[in-house]
DNA sequence: TCTGGGGTCCTAGGACCC
DNA sequence: TCTGGGGTCCTAGGACCC
C-alpha cells in the first residue's frame, strides 16, 4: 500500500486529501511513521524526527496513528490476496508476498500482470486507496519490483533480465542492506550490486559473516529460493515506551516497568500465549540501550512472575543519569501455560470444560481510562454530528466535522469536557450497503439522494501531466534498462481511470461519485474520479448518507480485535480491556 | 526539541553435556 | 597426561524491516 498510514487518514478526512499529512508520534520525542507524498515533497520521511518534520513542514497535517482502522483495511486488502493464493505472507500491515503459481493465479509473464492489475483495482474499489505491485521470480525481486512501482504503479521483473537489472543499483536497494552494512560495503570499495555480485562469496562472508555474507552473495546474483510461507508464528512479544522527559526517580523506573510487565502480559494473554524468557530494555538518557534477560523453569503468563522477573533484572541496571526508555519483553513461547495444562488435566479429570482453570490465574490490572482527544481521532457531537480531532489542548478540542464521503468539513472548537462530545469509531473509506457485492444492478439500485455539488476531492498521488502512468514505471523514457514496463495501451487505460478529476474516465456514468462497489477497474475509476467533467452525476448521487450495518462493513471496521472476530472480548476503544486494548487481539 | 514501537535474525562467548 | 570435538542453551548486543 502507497503511503498507507498517511493515505487511510486522507480516505478519511476530506479536508486533507492533497495535503501534507505526517502520521506519527507527536509527544516531544515522536517519529514519522508515515509521510504522505505531499509532504515528501518537503523531504519528511519515515523514521524522522518529528521535530525535524515539523520544521520541514510546519503546515502540514500531524496526527497520531490509528492502528486498529489500519488493522481493519489491512485485513480487507489480505482477504483479496487470499483470493489469489492460499500462500500470502504478510510482512507488516500493508505489505504481503503472495505466491501466484500456488494459487493457479498466474503461471507466466501475462497471467502475473493481469493478476496484478485486477488486484490493484480490486484493492482500489474495495479500499478506495491505492496500492502497488510488483511481480517477479522471487520475494527479493518482487519485493523491489514493488518498491521501484510505487506509488500507485505495477512492475514486472522479466525472468532473465534480473542480473543486468541489479547490477547498477546501489547495494542498499537490496532488503537486508541497511546503513551499517551498506557503510561497511562501500569502505570495502563495493556500492553497486554489480560490484557485490564480483566481491565473491569468500570476501562478503569475510566482511559480513556467515550468514549476511552467504544472502548478499546469492542476492547480487538474484538467487533467492526462500518461499511464500502463509502462517508463521510470532517468537516474541513485547511492549516498550519513551517517556517525554527522562527518568530519575529510581523508585519511578521500577513502577513503569510494573506497569510495563504489565501490558505486556496483557499482550501475551491476548494471544493466547505464555513466555519462558523475560526480557528488560533500558534506554539510558545518552541512548545507549541494554537488555537484560532471565529464563523461567517453565512459560508464564503470570503477570506477578513476569513483574518479578523484570524487577529483578532492573536490579542489574545502572539507571543513574536517567532513562529515556524501558521496555519488557517476553520470548520462547509456547501455546499453553503450565497452569492451563494443569487446569485442563484437571477438567478433564472431572470431565468438566477444558477451560475451567482460566478464571482463577491472577487478573492483570488494568489501567483507568482516561478522557483525552488524540489528533485526528473520530468523534461525534450531539448537534454536528461526525468529526475528527483537528488539535486540543488549552482546556480546548477543535474538531472538523467531516466524513470520507462528505464535503470538507467545517471547524468548531469546544471545551474538552463538553458533555455533547464524545469519541467515535472509523467510518469505513468507502460506502457499501448491505448484500452488495455485485456489479452494475448495485449502481441502479442506488437511491441515494446525494449531496449537490460539493464532493470529496480525492488527493493526486501524481500531477496530471506526470508522465508515470497508473500501471507503469517510473520512468518509461528512460535509459531502456528495464524491458518490463506495461504496455503503452494499459497505461491509457488505467492511467486515466486512475486520476482524480479526471475527464470522465472510461465510462464511469456517473463521475459523480456513485456508491462504491466492489469490482473491477472501471468502477473504481468512476469513484475515485469526483468532479470529473465527464460525469454529471450518477445514478447515486453523491454525498449520501453512509448506510450503517452492512455486513461488509461489520467485517471490515468493527472487527479489528473486537468480539465480532474470533471472540477477543475487549475491543478497540477500550484501553483497559481484557482483550488487546490496542487491538491487536485475537480477532 | 534527536533519534518510536513492534518485530526478526544473527553473532559470540560461556556453561554444560556426552 | 597440557588443555578434543561436537552439540544445545543462555545471555547480550546489533542490524534490519515496516
Amino acid at each position: 500500500m502507497d503511503a498507507f498510514f498517511a493515505s487511510v487518514e486522507q480516505a478519511s478526512k476530506p479536508s486533507l486529501r492533497g495535503k501534507a499529512v505526517i502520521v506519527g508520534g507527536l509527544g516531544p520525542r515522536g517519529v514519522v511513521a508515515t509521510a504522505s507524498y505531499e509532504a515528501r515533497v518537503f523531504g519528511v520521511h519515515s523514521a524522522m524526527p518529528m521535530a525535524q518534520a515539523r520544521r520541514l513542514a510546519p503546515n502540514a497535517a500531524y496526527l497520531v496513528p490509528r492502528f486498529a482502522l489500519y488493522r481493519s483495511i489491512s485485513e480487507q486488502v489480505m482477504a483479496l490476496l487470499g483470493s489469489l493464493s492460499p500462500l500470502v505472507e504478510p510482512l507488516s500491515l500493508d505489505e504481503a508476498f503472495v505466491d501466484l503459481e500456488a494459487g493457479g493465479a498466474a503461471w507466466d509473464e501475462e497471467s502475473a500482470r493481469l493478476a496484478g492489475r485486477k488486484l490493484r483495482a480490486d484493492i482500489r474499489a474495495v479500499t478506495g486507496l491505492t496500492g502497488s505491485v510488483g511481480l517477479a521470480a522471487s520475494k527479493m525481486l518482487a519485493k523491489i519490483a514493488s518498491e521501484q512501482a510505487k506509488p500507485d504503479g505495477l512492475v514486472l521483473i522479466r525472468p532473465g533480465t534480473e542480473r543486468e537489472l541489479l547490477a547498477p543499483m546501489p547495494v542498499r536497494t537490496l532488503p537486508g542492506v541497511g546503513p551499517a552494512t551498506g557503510d561497511h560495503l562501500r569502505r570495502a570499495g563495493i556500492t553497486t550490486v554489480g560490484e557485490l555480485a564480483e566481491a565473491g562469496e569468500d570476501e562478503l562472508v569475510r566482511l559480513l559473516g556467515k550468514a549476511h555474507g552467504h544472502a548478499l552473495h546469492a542476492m547480487a546474483l538474484a538467487r533467492d529460493e526462500r518461499p511464500v510461507v502463509a502462517e508463521r508464528e510470532a517468537k516474541s512479544v513485547s511492549v516498550e515506551d519513551t517517556y517525554d522527559v527522562d527518568i530519575h526517580d529510581r523508585a519511578r523506573v521500577g513502577l513503569e516497568v510494573q506497569r510495563l510487565a504489565d501490558r505486556c502480559v496483557r499482550r501475551l494473554r491476548g494471544a493466547g500465549l505464555s513466555g519462558r524468557t523475560i526480557v528488560l530494555k533500558v534506554r539510558r538518557y545518552d541512548f545507549s540501550t541494554l537488555t537484560r534477560s532471565e529464563t523461567l523453569r517453565g512459560p508464564t503468563d503470570d503477570p506477578a512472575v513476569v513483574r518479578e522477573a523484570a524487577a529483578r533484572l532492573l536490579e542489574s541496571v545502572d539507571t543513574t543519569g536517567g532513562v529515556r526508555l524501558l521496555g519488557v519483553g517476553v520470548t520462547g513461547l509456547a501455546d499453553y501455560t503450565q497452569e492451563d495444562l494443569f487446569a485442563q488435566a484437571a477438567g478433564e479429570r472431572e470431565d468438566g470444560p477444558a477451560e475451567a482453570g482460566a478464571e482463577e490465574r491472577t487478573p492483570v490490572r488494568s489501567e483507568p481510562a482516561e478522557r483525552h482527544w488524540p489528533a485526528g481521532h473520530d468523534v461525534v457531537h450531539a448537534e454536528y454530528g461526525h468529526g475528527w480531532v483537528q488539535g486540543s489542548g488549552l482546556g480546548r478540542v477543535t474538531v472538523r466535522f467531516e466524513t470520507p464521503d462528505s464535503a470538507p468539513g467545517r471547524v468548531r472548537t469546544f471545551r474538552i469536557d463538553d458533555p455533547a462530545l464524545e469519541p467515535a469509531d472509523p467510518l469505513p473509506l468507502v460506502r457499501r450497503r448491505p448484500g452488495e457485492r455485485g456489479e452494475s444492478r448495485n449502481r441502479e439500485r442506488s437511491g441515494d439522494p446525494g449531496a449537490p455539488g460539493e464532493l470529496p476531492h480525492r488527493g493526486e498521488l501524481r500531477a496530471p501531466g506526470d508522465p508515470r502512468d497508473g500501471d507503469g514505471s517510473p520512468d518509461p523514457g528512460g535509459r531502456g534498462d528495464r524491458g518490463d514496463q506495461d504496455d503503452p495501451g494499459d497505461h491509457r487505460d488505467l492511467g486515466a481511470a486512475d486520476r482524480a478529476g479526471g475527464p470522465g474516465g472510461p465510462g464511469g456514468p456517473g463521475g459523480a461519485g456513485g456508491p462504491v462497489l466492489s469490482g473491477g477497474p472501471v468502477r473504481a475509476a468512476g469513484f475515485r474520479a469526483p468532479g470529473g467533467p465527464g460525469g454529471p452525476g450518477g445514478p447515486g448521487g453523491a454525498g449520501g448518507p453512509v448506510l450503517s450495518g452492512g455486513p461488509v462493513r461489520a467485517a471490515g471496521f468493527r472487527a479489528s480485535g473486537g468480539p465480532g472476530a474470533s471472540g477477543g472480548p475487549g475491543g478497540y476503544r477500550r484501553p483497559g480491556g481484557p482483550g488487546r486494548g490496542d487491538g491487536m487481539g485475537p480477532g
